[in-house]
DNA sequence: ATGGCTGCAGGATGCAGA
């Protein structure tokens, strides 16, 4: 089964571009982050009509996430279980029934986190904790999840083509990339990194400055996958196609194959 | 990039993104 990640930068504003992207690569599982709609104003019937189910976590303005599924949800919840207030719609789940077992996927859309020095940051650095401990509870049933979406976090230097422009930013400060290894050091699996230790592979690319002409990209859009589901984890492919189109999304789908 | 785009809310421009 395929299951895919794009930060879709506003649903509404990009939906030729989703409905295309959806056709062509028919994902069994679509994850969108960055949706920008409240759920009345997510273009539910149209990833209807193709034949996906359709679960959004909205926000007005901003944020926001949303899981398509051309299987039935067995259980969606919204929102980190940890905290009611938290009025950032920054994840939803939903369970799904395959090949005899079950399999939960977690859309994310985790803080940027910038500027560094003001409240943002250290609610980055607490949102990776809050993360971090729904993990570890989720790791004690020893079931197969996946951790999808856009972590807003360069792993590596290899994981941007200019490092150095990126010391200063929330998305490679050491305390951010500690705690993402934090949270691989549970028992998580970097699905692309598992298969693929090449620099070079972006999936984000800014709008400005010919950032894609120039190729000048930073990887950030990730799978994390707990041991069952790495058992079963097959190839992870970056489509950069949709960076090329017109009126794109800064950042590209990536999409998972799991063998179930 | 000390931000050169872009989307959104609202009905002008400011905020957020990364």
């Amino acid at each position: 089964m395929k299951i895919a990640t794009w930060n879709i930068n506003g649903v509404r504003a990009r939906i030729e571009n989703a409905l295309a992207w959806t056709k062509q690569a028919a994902p069994d599982v679509l994850c969108f982050q960055e949706i920008k709609t409240e759920d009345a104003g997510f273009p539910r019937q149209a990833f209807e009509d193709l034949g996906y189910n359709v679960e959004t976590h909205g926000q007005k303005g901003f944020n926001g996430v949303a899981i398509l599924s051309r299987l039935k949800f067995d259980e969606v919840s919204r929102g980190l279980p940890d905290d009611a207030n938290d009025i950032q719609s920054r994840f939803i789940e939903g369970v799904f029934s395959v090949g005899g077992g079950a399999i939960r996927v977690v859309c994310l859309y985790l803080p940027n986190g910038n500027p560094v020095g003001t409240e943002k940051f250290p609610y980055k650095l607490a949102w990776m904790e809050r993360l971090a401990a729904y993990t570890k509870s989720r790791l004690d049933d020893e079931e197969a999840f996946v951790l999808c979406g856009d972590f807003n976090v360069i792993p590596e230097t290899s994981d941007a083509k200019i490092p150095e422009a990126w010391v200063n930013d929330a998305l490679f400060q050491p305390e951010t990339r500690r705690a993402y290894r934090k949270l691989l050091n549970l028992g998580l699996t970097d699905a692309f990194r598992a298969c693929n230790d090449q620099p070079g592979n972006y999936t984000f690319w800014d709008y400005q400055a010919g950032a894609w002409q120039r190729n000048n990209g930073i990887r950030i859009d990730h799978h994390l996958l707990s041991p069952q589901a790495a058992d079963k984890l097959v190839t992870v492919t970056i489509d950069k196609q949709t960076r090329g189109w017109e009126k794109p999304s800064d950042h590209v789908p990536v999409i998972l194959e799991l063998a179930v």
